[in-house]
DNA sequence: TATGCTGTTGTAACTAGTTTCATGAGTCAA
DNA sequence: TTGACTCATGAAACTAGTTACAACAGCATA
């Protein structure tokens, strides 16, 4: 039995062969049409067709040096903010003709480490990541490579990589401060974790309430199926806190379901406040008062950045991105 | 002036060079340590660490003819429902230790046909695209790259390419049969583009009422901020239908709420149900009775076919999904 | 007619790794 | 002491493209 062909690649030498050309001609045909004779790249384009050849990236790569595609990694999909920040990214990226690895670290610093990895594997020319606090071999993997990465959700400008993104801390405090213009001096304050993720941990320092307000902390994971319990909680409470906020618009959404369920009336009979300003926020009933980041510029400015450091080496600076708060239904006054 | 280096990339014969052995060495060094004497490997770490050598990704796809990345395109970002389904595909990927390039597609077959090239240009060794009809260049690209690509969101066991999905219409059937127990006979059909989507398309195929049931559709995009004026046109309208059904979660959310922000009570007043499922259908107040769509299990499924289709060359078969009705809280009988 | 220019094509040398095969050293048994 | 064997290593040939350079043809100008 002679050996099979074994479903070999066909290259680009087979098409010279096959057209009677070089293998140069071939290339040309491919990169530079016109620099070839309409004879020949009708001879040429027929073997191509012939023979169903398809070039190899890699091979294209290796001697470009580009593989036009860098990773972004995120805590997960399953919250529109990233999604959000993702889309306007992929768009952006899209754009400079370059595509979008996504990979998710469920808010883990050693799976980012490890993704990171395997982006850089693959090839990722660049990469984008959530807040400023990684992993040890991430820093490394980044200085090693010298692999263009921006740091978003967090503005930093001392931080060892790039950031492009807004102040935590402050946006918690202009929430805060909303609720205690409101007149709101009892405030549960409910948030994801924060062991794992600086942004939270930004927010929360970010608080900063006067001696005479109280606030109650609760930390749950972030998603709608964690307010229940949460909720019953501060109902079940002898004195109730007037007002929830939440660090997490998922979070100030569940809580706004959750009291409706209860038959407590918002913003009667409780204040709820969130931030994100994630797109379903002015639409909920009643619409959530929360801080609006700017996510989607975010995602654009990163993209942008980030294409522009791949093609030029040029490390972009540190940009701050305002956020502010947006007074809606969900959060009204108490008389004292 | 002597001409500077300008940057050139460290390869692996300059590792060679400065570790005083052969470039075959360097390779065994980095793919498998063991079949070098530790001296050795010693020196070689050294090289590797001093040079600060990073291998070239091309360059190992090159040879192995694998770049360990596949494609999705999906129609948007923005409906959680996509991101859902992306989360589960690229969590299934991960473990196959392959990599998800994420494109959007804005539900235009020309941008989608367009991005698909993009991603087989920059080595995707595989697509997962949305629902069957596709520009004849997406087939045309599938089939002469011969490239495994899984369509999702549309089971069609006739299909060209091998289908993962439900029944579109067999879901919009489970919805309207819900309503049509509960007696409502005068229905709001809300439903997002169908010239460009033939899910929506099957979807409305498979509402088939009986002569005395009244549909009135309202075509929209997709997005919570479509759903004011719909709304207002059904409570403007001379005989108001007793229910809403709408073809997409995100569409009912939208109607849900701007029923309770005009004061109309969901479900005494108006039935409102959806499809989907999202995970903040079971959440919202009052929580939305819709079709359960297997999204998580779909992405989980694709994800886990096309790794295996990419490794083993052998294409897989379409895969029917179930979905079901999931009644809760804003539907309601009516009394005729 | 000789020269110069332009345009097309091929040769061969690149890009950066992996892998096969051959060589040589060292160990062990006969 | 010799043959058999294993192990580490290197040379060179692969993977699949791109590209600098040379060669040549054809045409126009001096």
């Amino acid at each position: 039995m002679p050996k099979s062909k074994q479903q070999k690649r066909i290259n680009l030498r087979d098409v010279a062969r096959e057209a009677g050309v070089s293998a140069a001609t071939v290339s040309r045909v491919l990169n530079s049409p016109d620099a070839v004779t309409p004879d020949t790249r009708a001879r040429v384009e027929a073997a191509i067709a012939d023979l169903r050849f398809v070039p190899s990236a890699a091979a294209r790569a290796i001697n470009s040096g580009r593989t036009r595609f860098v990773g972004a990694l995120v805590p997960t999909l399953d919250n529109a903010i990233f999604a959000r920040f993702l889309a306007t990214v992929e768009q952006r990226l899209a754009e400079e003709r370059l595509s979008l690895v996504v990979a998710t670290t469920n808010d883990s610093m050693a799976v980012e480490a490890q993704k990171a990895q395997t982006l850089v594997d693959i090839g990722a020319e660049g990469l984008i990541v959530s807040g400023v606090t990684h992993d040890a071999s991430l820093f490394e993997l980044v200085e090693r490579y010298r692999l263009p990465t921006i740091a978003t959700s967090y503005f930093d400008p001392d931080c060892f990589l790039p950031t492009i993104g807004y102040d935590n801390a402050g946006s918690a405090r202009l929430a805060m401060d909303h609720l205690l213009d409101l007149n709101h001096r009892h405030i549960a304050v409910l948030h994801g974790p924060a062991e794992s993720n600086d942004r939270t941990r930004a927010r929360l320092s970010g608080l900063a309430p006067p001696p005479d307000v109280r606030l109650d902390y609760f930390e749950v994971d972030i998603a709608l199926t964690s307010t229940g319990h949460v909720v019953e909680a501060i109902l079940a409470a002898d004195k109730r806190p007037t007002a929830v906020l939440c660090l997490s618009d998922v979070l100030a959404m569940g809580v706004l379901f959750e009291f409706q369920r209860k038959g407590v009336s918002v913003p009667e009979q409780v204040s709820v406040v969130g931030i994100d300003d994630l797109p379903a926020a002015e639409h909920v009933f009643p619409s959530l008062t929360t801080v609006h980041l700017p996510v989607a510029r975010m995602g654009s400015y990163a993209a942008q950045a980030l294409a522009r450091w791949v093609e030029t080496k040029e490390e972009p600076s540190a940009l701050l991105l305002e956020s502010r708060l947006i007074a809606r239904d969900s959060s009204a006054g108490v008389t004292r």
